[in-house]
Parts: C-alpha cells; structure tokens; sequence
DNA sequence: CACCTAAGTTCACTTTCATATACTCAGCCC
DNA sequence: GGGCTGAGTATATGAAAGTGAACTTAGGTG
C-alpha cells in the first residue's frame, strides 16, 4: 500500500478502494459508523413495542384503546411511543366520535409511515420461514388485485433478482473515517 | 356496508378496515398475535445492538475485537449478543490463527442469517430516505456483477411489483383468537 | 349533577442497559 | 517463566426502559 503525504489529498474513498480494492469493507479500518441509515432506523423503530404498534396499524387499529387490547402493552409505554412516532411523521392523529361520545384522537399511518413496510415484511418473512408454528404462519400477506402471496425481495436498479450474496456495500457520499486516537 | 361518496373522503385506513371486518384483523377482535412472525423474529434481533453486528458482519467484521471497536458496545453485551446470535444459528463460530498468535474465534454468517438481508436493508433503505445526511448516505449497496444500486421491493408471486397500500392481510393456518375474558 | 368511558398521566417498583474497571485464560515469544 | 495479546468473564454503579396500579380529565348520558 503506497501513500501520498505530498500534494495529493487522500480521501476516505482512496483509502477504502486502496485497502480493499473495490470487494468488502476492511474490518481493521476505523469506519465512522454515527451516520449509518441502520442505525438511524433503529433511533426511530428500534424500541420495543414501536414496530408492533405499526403492526397493528397496518393490521387496522387506529384506538389508543386498540393497541392497548391487543398488544397488551403499558399505558404510559404506548402513549410515548405513539407521541414519538407522530412527532417523526411515522403516524397522524386525526379525530373520530362514536355516536353518543365526545370526540377522541386516533392514529393513522402516513406515507413515511408505509415506507417501512418493506423492512417490516422483512422481519415477518424471516418469522414465517424459521420461527413459524408448525401449521404454518399466523397471518398470511397477500396482493390484494390478484390474491398472490407477497414477499420482498432484494433487485437492482437493473431488474435483476440479488442474492444476498450478491450485495456489495461501498462508501457513500457521507462516509467518514474516525479520526485516529492520540 | 355503507360508502359515502359525496362528502366523505374515504382514506386507505378506512378501505383497509372495511375489508377486514369479520376475517379476523377486525381492531375489535381479540386476535392472539402471541404467534405473530414479526414479534418472533423482533425476539431474536430486536435488542440494541443485535442488528448492528450483523450489519458489521456483512460489512466484513469477524472478530470480537473489530466489532468492539468500530461498534463501541460494551464488551459484556457485545458477547452476550454474540452468544445468542450462534445459539440461534444466525451466526457460527470458526478459527482463525495470526501468524505468532495462538488460534482465537471468529464469527461467520449462516445461511439464516443471510436470509435476514432482505429485512435490515428495508431499514437500510427507509433510512437512506429519511434520515440520510444532507449530502447522501454513509454506504450504497451495489449489484456487485451489474454495478447498479440495490433496492428491497415488495412483489407477489406473479411478478407484480406491490405498493404498500397493496398488501392484504388474512389470517393463516396458525391465527388464532384470545379466549373471551371471564 | 353524579356517573361512565377513552385516553391518557403519575408513581412506585423491577429489569435491562450503559459504562468502567479489574480480572482470567491460553498460547506464543523471548 | 514472565510478559504480551485477543477474547472474553466478573463486578459495581448509575441511567434508562419496562411494568402494574392508581389517579386524572373532559365531555356525553341518565
């Protein structure tokens, strides 16, 4: 590995390409990791109960009461999540009256909101193929024009079908390399 | 059931809500989701810190050492993560032997922790989105024998590509209903 | 006007997580 | 055989999250 201390700037890109040469990410390189879109996911959704509670919004609950049944979650947990997830425009609240009631907040998903779905199928087909009951999963997914069972898969831009194997992770605009310790 | 076109906007949610009623997703209902495939798989990777060493596994990591470093977990944690992610077969163990240093553990993928891919880059995604830095994300995932980028789709078995609001859910062989309170 | 209900809030308690430091263990090197 | 190294274990302390029960609130009903 040869490095350039004179006019030439080196950047965490030549870096990357030089030590790994274009195939993996090199493990002894002190990756900045703060700005991963992972790990921002996961400040948003990696709660407990955050993702069941979209769960149940996408299962049809929209009650405060609803997700409690349910869910058999906390009060006090619910109520903070629920604040959490609108205040991220994850949910909406908008209002409905039950005859003979005063009028109540419910929940509803927002587009942001149905962006995560293809992470969360993610989860539920790992569920259905390795911890599944024996009969089978407990709620099918299907397309609802033509009644096909729905999965997600990994493609590229191209239309071509990835394996996993197939996927290949390289610095981004954002990279950043940690600086050295002292 | 009633539709009102005239002055009721009538949303995805209220649609949604509509064609579950009576096929068990009813919010009314008491559905036992105690078997639900997303919470089952939230129990083996839903804990802080679990995802973001498979996410340095992919990325290359094998070691205790290089996923203490660039993850900053703690080491008891980080162990017992790892502990958990073999016993549950995500991972493997393997060795490895530095020249001069005695044989020490590593830390492989298994082919059911390759089938959590397409989940994570469902996060991946959402947060490449949302929550990316001005200037773009951190990482891109490229097709690695066309080149162009790599995306999770929602698709049925017949080839249709499926928006969100496309998806329907019904119960499956293992759904089951709460018994009725006494 | 007392009571009911959905949607919370408050509070006491328990568990888990984070952080830090110290310690172990097994082999390789000198 | 004493030190070094990677991969942990052990322990302590504080912060955060989770849990369960009691309490509050506001409008509608009898």
């Amino acid at each position: 590995m040869k490095v350039n201390l004179g006019e030439v700037r080196i950047t965490p890109m030549d870096v990357w390409t030089e030590v790994h040469q274009g195939t993996g990410m090199d493990p002894r390189l002190d990756r900045d990791m703060s700005n991963c879109s992972i790990a921002r996911t996961l400040e948003v959704v990696g709660e407990k109960w955050t993702i069941l509670i979209l769960r149940e919004v996408w299962y049809g609950s929209s009650r405060f009461s609803d997700f409690e049944r349910v869910l058999g979650c906390p009060r006090n947990l619910l109520a903070a999540r629920l604040r959490m997830l609108v205040d991220e425009g994850i949910l909406a609240t908008e209002t409905y009256k039950e005859p003979g009631s005063r009028s109540r907040p419910k929940y509803v998903i927002t587009p942001k909101g149905m962006d995560l779905v293809p992470a969360v199928m993610g989860l539920l087909q790992w569920g259905d193929r390795y911890r599944a009951d024996p009969e089978g999963p407990a709620v099918l997914t299907r397309h609802r024009e033509c009644g096909a069972h729905v999965e997600v898969q990994v493609r590229c831009e191209r239309g071509h079908a990835v394996e996993a194997e197939g996927i290949e992770s390289v610095p981004g605009p954002a990279f950043r390399m940690r600086p050295a310790e002292s």
